[in-house]
DNA sequence: CGGGTTCTTGACTAGTTTCAAGCAAAGTGG
DNA sequence: CCACTTTGCTTGAAACTAGTCAAGAACCCG
């Protein structure tokens, strides 16, 4: 599944981590870039659509993504599918599967991905040494856990309209905070049945979704290019709250 | 919003803590115990109808609930409802705000509960000093995560019929874990509203599914006892799978 | 006994899905 | 380099699921 090796950029030490670029990051002192480095054990390339986790084995390989976007989801035994969220640089994969003893849901790369692997059965070691970290990780686990109640939320509550308003400031958000977006304009590198899956709609009401919406000058979604005209109607229509997504620490 | 001091069970050090009695919990041990019993500062009550915490605010405490339900929830402006999750016995309540600076979602108790309180400011002397507890709160997060997870496919794939086969039997195998059901029977201590805003349905169509459901035998619900007839078609309908919801451990 | 919940049911409406078909763009193979 | 196929996007029409509105029954509470 992953990658050939050629044009890979190498390795690189913790402490040349592309992720330090990223101001919403938060940053990390010496002690812990040296146990971390020691607890890195080699990256890992996917391209898109490679399986990078899969829902009920005990693959138990705990990353860090460098770069790349992936995303979490979960079927039904007849096919249905329903995306649980989106994964972006800085978002950490296989938590579950470290401490539960089977994964409950799928990854799949949407983008060339470079992820950052550390040694599963390590992490033990790692919550002794290194409470800091330790912490750092329940954080992520309250952030994302956060971004899961919204989703609920979206789904248990929303409109189609709203839906897909919300969910887009939210991509473009979380994208803006790694970089991943120009203004009011990110790549979403993904067809509309997956964004549909992430809506629970279906391919047809969603695509009839956005282009009302594209008429009413809402946004303009063109060649996985999206483009946030109004703002600010959006959040309207969306009940967005930006608080939503708080600037996130990382391993 | 506590309820008055008459009938109260006196608060008990943390080696007779109630929640020990409940198999599926996992076992701590003479130094955990110890750490916690100085870490937990008192026991609070709360009554049906009571706020435990409130979305918006910085209020950070933290507890773990020793006997009751309780629900979370979070709400759009206009006073749409979705629950996100109940809340048992064992359950860890304000992790959240412990970590972030506020609370993304609202906690109401159902029943009359009995919450241990730990101090949350000395949540990192915790992570510092009880590394195994540390890791058994992002045990706790990952299984919070998994029952979120399976709520999201619930609400964006499953029909109104599956979500209530398959919520009705997460929340009897949730209860029972904790010695809430007996054969086949649990008590769920809430209107069918609530019911509705946890499926993300309308009070009309959960009552029409149910009486429905009612009509082909398959349960049995009537003044807040619900009666399981037969597990075996709901598991089928609701593509309900018991592994969704590991034992736990607790603080 | 009145007033307020909660549950229940019927009739109607609206939002969403399903079915079907066409089109454009990109990839495949001879 | 050009059929041929595949994939993704788009649109209309029909079917259906779920929502809204309305009203009555049962129950509890003061």
């Amino acid at each position: 599944m992953a990658i050939t090796d050629s044009a890979r950029p190498q390795p690189v030490g913790c402490d040349l981590c592309p992720l330090h670029q990223f101001a919403r990051l938060r940053k990390l002192g010496p002690d812990d870039l040296a146990f971390l480095a020691k607890f890195k054990i080699g990256e890992a390339w996917f391209e898109p659509g490679a399986p990078i986790l899969q829902e009920g084995t005990p693959d138990g390989r705990l990353y860090t993504v460098l770069a790349g976007w992936a995303y979490r989801y979960k079927l039904l035994d007849d096919g249905r599918r329903q995306v649980l969220n989106f994964i972006m640089p800085g978002d950490l994969i296989g938590l579950q599967a470290a401490t539960m003893d089977e994964m409950h849901h799928s990854v799949e790369a949407l983008t060339p991905m470079r992820l950052c692997v550390f040694q599963r059965d390590r992490l033990w070691d790692f919550y002794k040494s290194l409470p800091s970290l330790a912490y750092d990780i329940t954080w992520l686990s309250s952030r994302s856990e956060i971004i899961l109640d919204e989703t609920i939320l979206t789904l248990g509550r929303r409109t189609a309209t709203e839906r897909v308003a919300h969910l887009l400031l939210h991509l473009y958000d979380r994208a803006a905070g790694v970089g991943l977006a120009a203004k009011d304009q990110v790549r979403l590198p993904f067809t509309q049945q997956l964004f549909a899956d992430a809506l629970g709609l279906s391919l047809v009401h969603t695509n009839k979704t956005l282009r009302r919406m594209h008429g009413d000058r809402l946004i303009r979604w063109v060649d996985g290019e999206c483009e946030i005209l109004d703002r600010e109607e959006l959040e309207r229509i969306g009940h967005y709250d930006g608080r939503d997504v708080p600037p996130q620490p990382f391993i």
